[in-house]
DNA sequence: TTCCGCTGCCGGAACGTTCCGGCAATGGAG
DNA sequence: CTCCATTGCCGGAACGTTCCGGCAGCGGAA
């Protein structure tokens, strides 16, 4: 049996017998209140059920309760920017936050408290304008321009590229390729770093073909070509550009090499295709959903106070090895 | 040269000259205002860059600012769902609304002004919940159970997968065979009757397998190996779950078909992937963003009284032809 | 003339929260 | 004992909007 119009503040203050800004600062842990008058407030507002108006909140916090969501247009059908965009959305949902996604036509910055950006690019001039909003923002991998973010949840890129050769190697393979975007993007700056470190520590001659980060199935046929035609020793391929691995596999194919047996593939962005594929795809799972809900907890951090302008969080990523990197059967 | 303070309504009124009160009005088209005091204050807002804070509007109209959104937790992964969510939420944000995503665990009903819901199970239990908790309710496609939401964006399924077997006959497929989903969702149910009635009218005789809504990879290889042992003379496959038709393509060329040449092959849900095969596969495009819109749209609608309970809406959906589907060669 | 209704505008209250300042009671230091 | 700091609590104002009721002024009907 519940009442029809929701519990407030001062319905839960007068069952607990206590004033609304007792009550409010009893639930908000803020002010000065002894432990029986915070428990006792605490089990009233649970017993009715209380949920705090958010736009009253907001209100009188002076706060627009929305914080804006910016991801490049050309992204947005990833597979990868769709799950990080799930996770803001739904931290900010629990924070009471609203989101609104910025894109790219903006006349002048929208009335929100903070922007998340994800994976930045440096020549993107919306990004440049939101960066000098002179808003709280967090980006997700670091911005490779000249401003400087709030807040950064990153990734160590570099390193399990690394171990990702690592395991090629172990699974036989001798001549690494690596097919990646350029470097206006601190991700694949990073994936390409790894991949010439782990080369120059191994004696490998590195063998790398950069495709835009746009490029349309046609270039990355191409570049797949360009690599098998060039390196004739090639028995391994690390694709960094999302869906670039799925996109190789019937090329390769076609080449007359049999992937996961005399030739290695693996993805630098897992992504559910790579699970279907024949074979499956070895790939690094970048967590996106948890990348976009740290970015939007780290954000909220900033925007309380709780964590100090400058904040840095490393965001785990994991590989996940598949039959596409079987160890290799000699030929 | 602009405050650091957002304008407020009291703002705006004080440089037209008017009140408060007749600025409200004015803005929003109600009261009795003349004309020339509505242009001016109009200019007025324009002038300052005036933006209604929402928070206060909500908290005014004790309307929560907040809708719901829920979609089967099956379903999270598809890229259809992906894209429809986007189009709920970038409308909600257009509207000054907030988005709450309703997961599988609920306790009680979360404090929203309505719901929408994207293409409900009959079976689901969180559905029917949803949909008895007394809010205005949008849903995409309609409810195959009992209870009646307030507004149904749906799209003609039946006719358009006519228009695709159609398409089929014209390529020469004379034997086409339907995967598809139980009838628990309407769109499956829809497109199960589109191939039924087209079949009858053409004298053909059906050949369908059904797989589960959430089945795994494995389940819609077997129920395609199914079909190719089952049914001799299978010239065209058309798959409806998501994701079906990429799966079963390297079945189908491990079998001997040729897809495009002597096997035609269609998708009954177009996605990203299905431009990157090889063949590009034929499909409807469903235009799941502009459904997520819609929907959005229409709810927000029933909440401010612009379109009465039971609206219906049609949403135009497309038919895609690629490759996969050219003439077939005689073999 | 009086009366009435309509137009155009306005003041104040309310929505539910947070925050500032204040006040009584307590207790320890002097 | 007095004094003062601290603790625990509270009232009222404020955030920006919408809405209810009201009030002049005007024109037409009686």
């Amino acid at each position: 049996m519940q009442n029809n119009r929701p519990a407030t503040l001062i319905t839960v203050a007068e069952a607990a017998g206590v004033s609304k800004t007792t009550a409010s600062d009893a639930l908000r842990g803020s002010g000065r209140v002894s432990e029986e008058t915070r428990a006792a407030v605490q089990r009233a507002a649970d017993a009715l059920g209380y949920v705090p108006n958010g736009s009253a909140r907001h209100l009188r916090r002076a706060s627009t309760g929305t914080i804006g969501l910016y991801v490049p247009e050309v992204l947005t059908r990833s597979d990868y920017y769709m799950s990080f965009v799930f996770g803001v959305v739904a931290t900010a949902s629990d924070n009471d936050y609203d989101i609104t996604l910025i894109t790219s036509g903006r006349a002048r910055p929208p009335r929100v408290d903070g922007l998340v950006l994800g994976d930045p690019l440096t020549g993107d001039p919306v990004v440049e304008e939101l960066m000098n909003a002179g808003l709280p923002t967090v980006t997700c991998e670091r911005f490779p321009g000249r401003a400087r973010p709030d807040g950064v949840v990153w990734s160590r890129h570099a390193d399990v590229v690394g171990d990702l050769l690592d395991h090629l190697a172990a699974s036989g393979a001798e001549r690494p390729a690596l097919l990646v975007a350029g470097d206006e993007s601190d991700w694949a700056a990073n994936v390409h770093r790894g991949y010439r470190d782990w080369c120059t520590r191994h004696g490998v001659a590195p063998a790398v073909r950069t495709v835009p980060f746009e490029a349309p199935a046609g270039d990355v046929h191409a570049a797949g070509r360009d690599l098998l035609r060039d390196e004739p020793g090639l028995d391994a391929l690390v694709c960094a550009p999302a869906g670039s691995a799925a996109q190789l596999l019937p090329l390769l194919r076609d080449a007359g090499r049999r992937v996961g047996t005399d030739l290695l593939l693996a993805s630098c962005v897992d992504a559910p295709d790579l699970l279907l594929t024949e074979p499956p795809v070895t790939a690094i799972d970048l967590r996106p959903r948890r990348a976009g809900a740290a970015c939007a907890a780290l954000l909220f951090e900033l925007l309380d106070g709780t964590s100090p302008p400058g904040t840095e969080r490393v965001h785990p990523i994991e590989l996940i090895a598949r039959a596409s990197t079987a160890p290799i059967s000699p030929r």
